[in-house]
DNA sequence: CTCTGCGTGGACCTTATAGTCCAATTTAGC
DNA sequence: GCTAAATTGGACTATAAGGTCCACGCAGAG
């Protein structure tokens, strides 16, 4: 760290590929421990353990597990909108609506609830404790409620969807049934709530449509 | 423990007042604490001292810190669901779940969405860590949607609510879209998501009125 | 081929936290 | 009051967890 010559203080110094794949191989083993295992729950040795490295990496590329919790924040907001991408941003009908509740309600039925959504729990646990973890979660969750917004503004100048419905107020009111049904179901081990959750916002977003 | 005479093994040997008062203390400051800070982060270093007992006294009443968190999680269920039954069990008018939504959120504004709903975090946090908790949070979620719905199912028998309506169903709906409300008005520190997601909750019910 | 510096392994240190123990004190029945 | 049990205070221990350090390895530029 006071090593000089190379940059001022310790600012992402420049990587070579193999050090980016172990940074990689880092967020990769502990977003998926701190998402079984929750975040404060998962320590540094198991992160290493898991990935195959030694503490020197760890602090190579983190100053101290905090940094790399945003670093795990990040890469799943990163993931899970790339993956509601895929579904929202052709959503053009209500049958697509349906068809993107099905796909969450499977995912989570594989684990039978456990574990809720990644960013939702993230999002429970952090936001009370670091802020700079919270506003990408905020930040992530706006983005997520925007693709469905989005998808219902297209509904609507389909024609399918009535200029009466509020697509942002929709949007926000769809994402906290999935968040609170993905609790539910966690809490229970069922994800029957969450399929109920979904239904009744689902159903209300349908009592919008013009055909 | 070993101690022969009494009780066999180590069941709730019998208290004083005094010791059942130390007792209170030592959950009441867990709770407060753990809905601030998290579970996981609350240590039992913490909680003595917000409590004013020692150490001894901590191990006195509970054998390890899960038994702490355990009846954390009891009392906190206990005290939400006797609140809980104060707004709801009187329940018999759409007005009335209108008054029910509007203290909640008043209730959440005071600290501007901060630490989310006392059971929901708690939840989230044991639901994969401690079965026992678990099943105690999910009956509590359990009864609370009870509450809701057994209003819903006087509204029926008032005739304000059609009969098409399935109450146990739009009680799970509406707790949670209460659920996925707080957990994003957390994240944003901002209510505004569980004030929407409480309306569309309710919109969708009050399109069962039948006046 | 060899020199430079990023990348790596793992021992080591420090602290915080769960949990133990026992002597001293208070309470409650007799 | 007296005695036994309940209650309390706080020092003490063990350990797990975060974080530091340094010697060595390796890969690419000259």
């Amino acid at each position: 760290m006071t090593r000089p010559g190379s940059a001022t203080v310790a600012p992402p110094r420049q990587l070579t590929a193999r050090g980016l794949a172990t940074r990689a191989r880092i967020v990769d083993a502990a977003a998926d421990l701190m998402y079984v295992k929750g975040v404060n729950a998962t320590t540094l040795d198991d992160v290493r353990a898991a990935s195959s490295t030694s503490k020197s990496q760890l602090y190579q590329h983190f100053a101290d597990k905090d940094e790399l919790v945003r670093a795990v924040v990040a890469r799943r907001a990163g993931q899970i909108l790339e993956r509601e991408q895929g579904y929202l941003q052709r959503l053009r009908s209500f049958r697509g609506l349906e068809r993107w509740r099905d796909a969450l309600v499977q995912r989570n039925a594989l684990q039978n609830g456990a574990y809720g959504c990644a960013l939702g729990s993230m999002a429970s646990e952090l936001s009370d404790q670091d802020d700079e973890a919270r506003q990408t979660l905020a930040e992530a969750f706006a983005e997520w409620t925007g693709l469905i917004a989005a998808g219902l503004r297209r509904m609507q100048d389909a024609g399918s969807l009535s200029d009466t419905a509020d697509p942002d107020k929709l949007a926000v009111g769809l994402m906290a049934a999935l968040q609170g049904g993905y609790l539910l179901a966690e809490t229970q081990h069922d994800i029957t709530p969450m399929e109920t959750a979904l239904d009744m916002a689902l159903d209300h977003i349908r009592s919008f449509l013009t055909k």
